[in-house]
DNA sequence: AGGATCAGCGCGT
DNA sequence: CTACGTGCTGATCCT
C-alpha cells in the first residue's frame, strides 16, 4: 500500500494533510519514503490559533466539525495488558476507521487553514511552523549516541554515596524510613527531631521538605546537608543516569527524544522521552552526565552553539530602551553594566555581589518580577528590592515604558504577540483576582519576548537544515535546547559548520541589537559546552 | 495486584 | 508573591 501512494508523496508541488504530520514523516521513512513538498499539520495550526486548547483530533472535531470520531479503543481495546496494535486488527474495522481519519483531518484543515488567514497567522504557520516538521523528524532519526559505560560507571560511584548518605541520616535521625518519602522525612525532621518550632507547611497541611525551606534550616541540623545531598544524588541516578541507558533504541543503538511542538504556552519546543532538554549543568557531579552524550565516532565531534543572552536582547530590541541597546551594541558584559547604574559605581568597581544582584534583577525584569520576589530571590528586604527596582527603571526608561505598553496592549487586545505575529491569549488580563490579574500581566513581558527567542531558534534551525542540504554537509542536527544547538561534526566539516551555524544563528532575524552565538567543541556534550 | 492520578520535588532555559 | 517545560517517587484512590 504504501507503495501505491510512494510517487504522490515524493512530489514536491503536492501538499500534504495530516494530523500530527512529523508522526506520518517517520512512519514512511521506515518504508523508504521521503515525503516531499509543503505540510499542513492540523494540529500545528490549531496550536497557531489557541496554544493552550487540548489540540487532539477528538477533541478538534467535536469543537470545529460537531462530531465524535470513531474512538480507537473500539478498534485496540483499553489501556492495559488487553490492548490489540493496530497490526491486529480487522481489516474491515481499520479501513473505516482510517478513512474517517484522512476524512475529519480533510475537513479540519478547510477549516483551520481559513482561520489562520483571518488571524494574520498563515505567516509563521507557512513559514516556520511547517518547514520546522521535517527538520525536527531528522533530527529525532538521527538520535545521539550515549556512552553507556561512563554512566555506569557514575551510576556506581552515586550509589555508593547515596548508601554512606543514607547510612549517616538514619544514625542522625536514630531510625530508618523511607528517605525518599517527603512526608516521612518531614515528620523525622519536625516530630521526632523537632529541629525548629513552627515548620513551613504545604498547601495540604504537609510539612515542607523542598531544598529552598531545608538550605534555612541548614545551620540548625547536621542531618540537614546530608539531605540536600542525599536528594541531590537520588535526583540524579533516579531522573538521568540509570533511565537514560534504557531508553537507547536497540536498532540504532542511539538516544532518539521527541520533540513536541504543539505543547508550550509560548512557542517553544519541548522534549519527552527522554526530555533531553533539562540535563543537568549547574552543579558539578550533575554536569559530568554530559560527558556521556558523545560524538557518534573517532572522526566526529560534538559541536554546541548557543545565543548570548537572547531574552535580554530581545527586551533591548522591543523596548527601544537607548542605553540598553548600547550596551549590547559594544558588546559589554550586560550583568557588569547593570550593576555598574544601578548601584552608581564604575564598571571596573562593581562587587561580584552587585554583579549578582543585577544578573538576578535582569532575569527578574524578563518574568515581570515583584519587590517581593527579587527580595526573596535576592535574599535582601523588600524595601530594598524596592529601591534596586526604582533604580533599574531609572537607569532603563525604556524598558519599564516597554513593560506598560506590554500590559496595555494585553489590555485592549486580550492578546500579545511575538515578532513573527505568533501570539498568546490573556483572558486573564482585566480579572478582578488580583493574583490572577498580576500573572497574566507578567505573561504579558515574558510571552512577546520568550516567544520571539523560540521564533528566532527556529528561524535559524530551518536555514541550518537547507544549506546543510544544499551543500551536502554530512553535520548533523541533534538537539535544541531552547536557546542551543547540538550538531554531531564529522571532522572534516567543522570549520565550515561553526561559520555557517553562527551566520544562520546571528543573522536569523534583523533585530536593532545584534545578536551572538557562542560555539565550543568537543568528544562529547561537557566538552563542547 | 496493578493502573491512574495527585502532590511534592528538582532538573533545564 | 518571577516565565516556560518533563519526569521521578510516594501516597492514595479505583478497578
Amino acid at each position: 500500500l504504501a507503495g501505491k501512494f510512494a510517487p504522490l508523496f515524493s512530489r514536491a508541488d503536492v501538499m500534504k494533510y495530516g494530523q500530527n504530520i512529523k508522526f506520518d514523516l517517520q512512519v514512511l521513512r521506515k518504508y523508504g519514503i521521503e515525503v516531499k513538498g509543503p505540510l499542513f499539520d492540523t494540529m500545528i495550526a490549531h496550536y497557531l490559533l489557541d496554544p493552550e486548547q487540548p489540540h487532539n483530533m477528538d477533541h478538534l472535531s467535536r469543537v470545529y466539525l460537531n462530531y465524535l470520531p470513531i474512538p480507537i479503543e473500539t478498534l485496540i481495546g483499553k489501556k492495559g495488558r488487553s490492548q490489540m496494535t493496530m497490526r491486529l486488527v480487522d481489516v474491515q474495522l481499520l479501513k473505516n476507521y482510517a478513512c474517517e481519519d484522512a476524512d475529519v483531518t480533510w475537513k479540519l484543515s478547510r477549516i483551520l487553514s481559513e482561520k489562520l488567514k483571518e488571524e494574520k497567522l498563515e505567516n509563521v504557520f507557512r513559514e516556520i511552523e511547517m518547514p520546522l516538521v521535517p527538520v525536527l523528524a531528522d533530527m529525532e532519526f538521527q538520535g545521539v549516541k550515549l556512552d553507556v559505560n561512563a554512566l555506569r560507571e557514575q551510576s556506581a560511584i552515586l550509589k555508593n554515596e547515596l548508601q554512606q548518605a543514607e547510612k549517616e541520616i538514619f544514625t542522625m535521625a536514630g531510625s530508618s524510613f523511607n528517605l525518599n518519602s517527603p512526608r516521612q522525612l518531614g515528620e523525622v525532621l519536625f516530630e521526632k527531631l523537632k529541629i525548629i518550632e513552627n515548620p513551613k507547611l504545604t498547601k495540604t497541611k504537609q510539612y515542607s521538605t523542598n531544598e529552598e525551606t531545608l538550605q534555612k534550616l541548614a545551620g540548625k541540623h547536621p542531618v540537614i546537608d546530608k539531605i540536600l545531598e542525599y536528594r541531590m544524588l537520588q535526583k540524579l541516578v533516579s531522573t538521568y543516569v540509570d533511565p537514560l541507558p534504557d531508553q537507547i533504541n536497540p536498532l540504532t543503538r542511539r538516544l532518539h527524544t521527541s520533540f513536541n511542538q504543539a505543547i508550550t504556552a509560548t512557542g517553544r519546543l519541548s522534549s519527552t522521552n527522554p526530555n533531553l532538554q533539562n540535563i543537568p549543568i549547574r552543579d558539578a557531579k550533575g554536569r559530568e552526565i554530559r560527558k556521556a552524550f558523545v560524538a557518534s565516532s573517532e572522526n566526529h565531534v560534538f559541536f554546541s552553539a548557543d545565543y548570548s543572552q537572547i531574552e535580554l536582547r530581545l527586551m533591548a530590541h522591543f523596548s527601544g530602551d537607548a542605553i540598553m541597546q548600547e550596551a549590547f551594541r559594544n558588546n559589554e558584559d550586560i550583568h557588569r553594566t547593570t550593576a555598574a547604574k544601578v548601584f552608581k559605581v564604575a564598571p571596573e568597581e562593581v562587587s561580584r555581589e552587585q554583579r549578582n544582584k543585577a544578573k538576578t534583577a535582569n532575569f527578574g525584569i524578563i518574568y515581570g518580577i515583584s519587590a517581593f520576589g527579587l527580595s526573596e530571590r535576592m535574599g535582601i528586604p523588600r524595601s530594598e528590592a524596592k529601591q534596586i527596582i526604582d533604580s533599574y527603571f531609572e537607569t532603563f526608561p525604556g524598558v519599564k515604558d516597554y513593560m506598560n505598553q506590554c500590559i496595555f496592549t494585553a489590555r485592549e487586545k486580550g492578546e500579545v504577540y511575538t515578532l513573527t505575529g505568533r501570539r498568546r491569549k490573556l483572558p486573564d488580563i482585566n480579572s478582578q483576582n488580583s493574583v490572577v490579574r498580576g500573572n497574566a500581566e507578567r505573561n504579558a513581558i515574558n510571552a512577546p519576548i520568550q516567544g520571539t527567542a523560540a521564533d528566532i531558534i527556529k528561524i535559524a534551525m530551518i536555514n541550518i537544515h537547507n544549506e546543510f542540504l544544499k551543500r551536502g554537509l554530512k553535520t548533523k542536527m541533534l538537539l535544541q535546547v531552547h536557546d542551543e544547538l547540538n550538531f554531531d561534526v564529522p571532522k572534516e566539516e567543522l570549520e565550515e559548520v561553526t561559520a555557517l551555524v553562527t551566520s544562520c544563528m546571528e543573522q536569523a532575524m534583523p533585530l536593532n541589537v545584534p545578536l551572538t552565538v557562542e560555539t565550543g567543541v568537543g568528544r562529547n556534550w561537557f566538552e563542547a559546552h
